[in-house]
RNA sequence: GGCCCGGUGGUCAAGAGGCCUAAGACACCGCCCUUUCACGGCGGUAACACGAGUUCGAAUCUCGUCCGGGUCACCA
């Protein structure tokens, strides 16, 4: 045994696999020629992150368009950093977005494929079989350096303007014998394992990013650690081993990574390993003061994925909203696609944007009116009443009461051919059906400048008399229409807009009247279907109602 | 500070040396349609960060300046 073979023994004496095991465990994928195998690879250390979701959009939907494979994977590493539910947290909201998982983690406590396990903190023997391939070979040793001798090494580093880190003659371990680790390890030293970099600064290495295009940077020269203390990887040792043998075609991840790049081509290259494409994904941005920043977890509510269901955003307008985000040409296939799934349309990485974009709230909005407008009543009352009994449980017992009278409240002018895009989010429903049950109405009936309370209540004395609640659309306003020149209005918008000076105003003008005195406002759907849905009794009362009180 | 990346209307963006008198979408404004509002249709305000250079010609190529973002851990 030479010396770097005893190293290897002295530090991993348990492992008795080589990377030949793992390497005939895990074969090459047999699937067709261009197909992507793409991943997300969250850490369980918050909720699902808009982010997270982003970048798990834009590598679900390379996988699909190619035919390939998207799996999670659970960057556990960080023990300290963990907290409880993240995992369920993460993939069931996934889950919730539409985005299938074809292996790897599908539920907190379930995993699925051939090429697991895909937690990484179940993957311990497999990262310590390759470190000690890598000791065995000279390519990593132990270090022993504490926190505060490594934190007084970067002062010194500082002090004197120089790069800091953990590089050529400031790595201090780098040279150790097999006898010098002996020694302090006997004597319950712990240590980290580093590895050997043999790269300089002066050279430079050059990748094609899929979406930021060609980049070139130095070569890593750190010893950065590969695993630590407690015998786990890093995240840098983690991704080259399970990459590699999860067999990824495409690392799309967040643009923070851009900077490690160097370590990681390095890395597959020691460990003989073909590196897979990256590319790197801008991040969604937000403007705090005057300032543009990426959007933060902990600053942030919309950061938080959670807030969108809270808020009553549907699923499908978050994802389409994203999409717009993640490729430029989307909206234009949207346009003249209206009715395909998002999952058709052909994603090209190379359309993404190279920096980060302002987090758009008006565009969400304007995105899900579409996507909501889409739906038929009964698919809104179904989605409605789930989300307002999880938020608003006291509104969801007024939808509820008489489902057949909110179904019907929900169809005005939605079951048509052109519906209404009036709702966003169903935290807006609320105010925006409240007239239509009695316990949430609150009347109002300031009437419009031009109509007289005098008028107002002429017009609707004259109403009450010929109101039929089984008139049509087109003779419930002639009947209004009849009234306005017993009044001094016109019946046509157009006589009037003619001769303004000649009428008090038009049909339209005693209508809004009637508006106000049914609903207690000035804008809504279509008046006469609404009278229709709240019935007579109702209409007739509200109008008494108004007529006392103007 | 070192190293990367990026700067086109308020926002997202098309744009690969002449097709740019610079698309489109959101937001905003006006008009039309219209029972109100919304939708829809039509129109409008509004941008190539700055300075040099290359070129017959630059939003596009080069350099510099400025500004913004990311990253420099036993975190991912």
């Amino acid at each position: 045994m030479n010396n770097n073979e005893k190293m290897a023994e002295l530090l991993l004496p348990s492992i008795d696999k080589t990377p030949d095991y793992y390497e005939n465990l895990y074969p090459a994928r047999e699937l067709k020629e261009g197909a992507r195998v793409t991943r997300i690879a969250p850490s369980p250390t918050g909720y699902l992150h808009l982010g997270t979701l982003f970048a798990a959009l834009v590598n679900r939907i390379t996988a699909t368009s190619s035919g390939g494979i998207f799996y999670t994977r659970i960057e556990d590493t960080d023990k300290k950093r963990e907290i409880e539910g993240g995992i369920a947290d993460i993939i069931d909201g996934l889950g919730r977005f539409g985005i299938t998982i074809d292996e790897g983690f599908t539920g907190a406590d379930e995993q699925y494929g051939n090429y697991g396990p895909y937690k990484q903190s179940q993957r311990a023997e497999i990262y310590q079989t390759y470190v000690k391939e890598l000791i065995r070979q000279g390519l990593a040793y132990p270090c022993f350096c504490t926190a505060e001798e490594l934190d007084k090494v970067r002062k010194i580093q500082e002090d004197r303007k120089i790069r800091t880190g953990y590089h050529g003659e400031w790595a201090k371990h780098r040279n150790i014998t097999f006898e010098e680790a002996k020694k302090l390890i006997d004597e319950g030293k712990t240590y980290v394992v580093r590895l050997k970099s043999p790269g300089s600064e002066e050279n430079t290495v050059v990748f094609d990013d899929c979406i930021k295009g060609k980049i070139e940077m130095p070569e890593n020269d750190e010893d950065f650690v590969i695993l630590k203390s407690d015998g786990i990887p890093t995240y840098h040792f983690a991704h080259a081993v399970d990459d590699h043998l999860m067999r990824t075609t495409h690392v799309l991840r967040g643009d923070e990574w851009i900077s490690s790049v160097p370590k990681h081509i390095q890395l597959f290259k020691l460990l003989g390993f073909k590196p897979p494409k990256y590319g790197h994904i801008a991040p969604i941005m937000k403007l705090d003061g005057g300032a543009k920043r990426k959007i933060s977890k902990r600053k942030d509510p919309e950061a938080a994925v959670h807030f969108f269901a809270e808020e009553g955003y549907d699923s499908q307008s978050v994802i389409e909203y994203l999409m717009t985000v993640a490729a430029s040409d989307f909206e234009d296939w949207r346009k003249a696609n209206p009715d395909k799934s998002y999952k058709d349309f052909k994603f090209n990485l190379k359309k993404m944007s190279v920096s980060g974009a302002l987090f758009d709230s008006d565009k969400l909005n304007n995105v899900s009116k579409t996507v909501v407008s889409s739906f038929d009543s009964a698919c809104v009352y179904d989605k409605l009443t789930k989300w307002a009994k999880e938020f608003d449980p006291e509104f969801c017992a007024v939808l509820t009461e008489n489902p057949e009278y909110t179904r019907a409240v929900l169809s005005i002018d939605r079951d048509v051919p052109k519906p209404r895009k009036d709702i966003a989010k169903w935290n807006e429903a609320k105010d925006y059906f409240s007239y239509f049950f009695d316990s949430l109405y609150k009347k109002d009936f300031s009437l419009p400048e031009n109509v007289s309370s005098a008028d107002a209540k002429l017009f609707l004395q004259k109403y009450k008399e010929v109101y039929d609640p089984s008139d049509d659309r087109q003779l419930w306003f002639d009947k209004i229409k009849a009234i306005a020149p017993e009044i001094g209005f016109a019946s046509e918008t157009k006589e009037y807009k003619a001769e303004p000076d000649k009428f008090k105003g038009h049909a339209g003008d005693l209508s809004t009247v009637l508006r106000i005195a049914v609903t207690g406002r000035r804008n809504t759907p279509d008046l006469c279907s609404i009278m229709r849905v709240l019935g007579k009794e109702r209409c007739i009362s509200r109008i008494d109602d108004a007529l006392n009180s103007l």
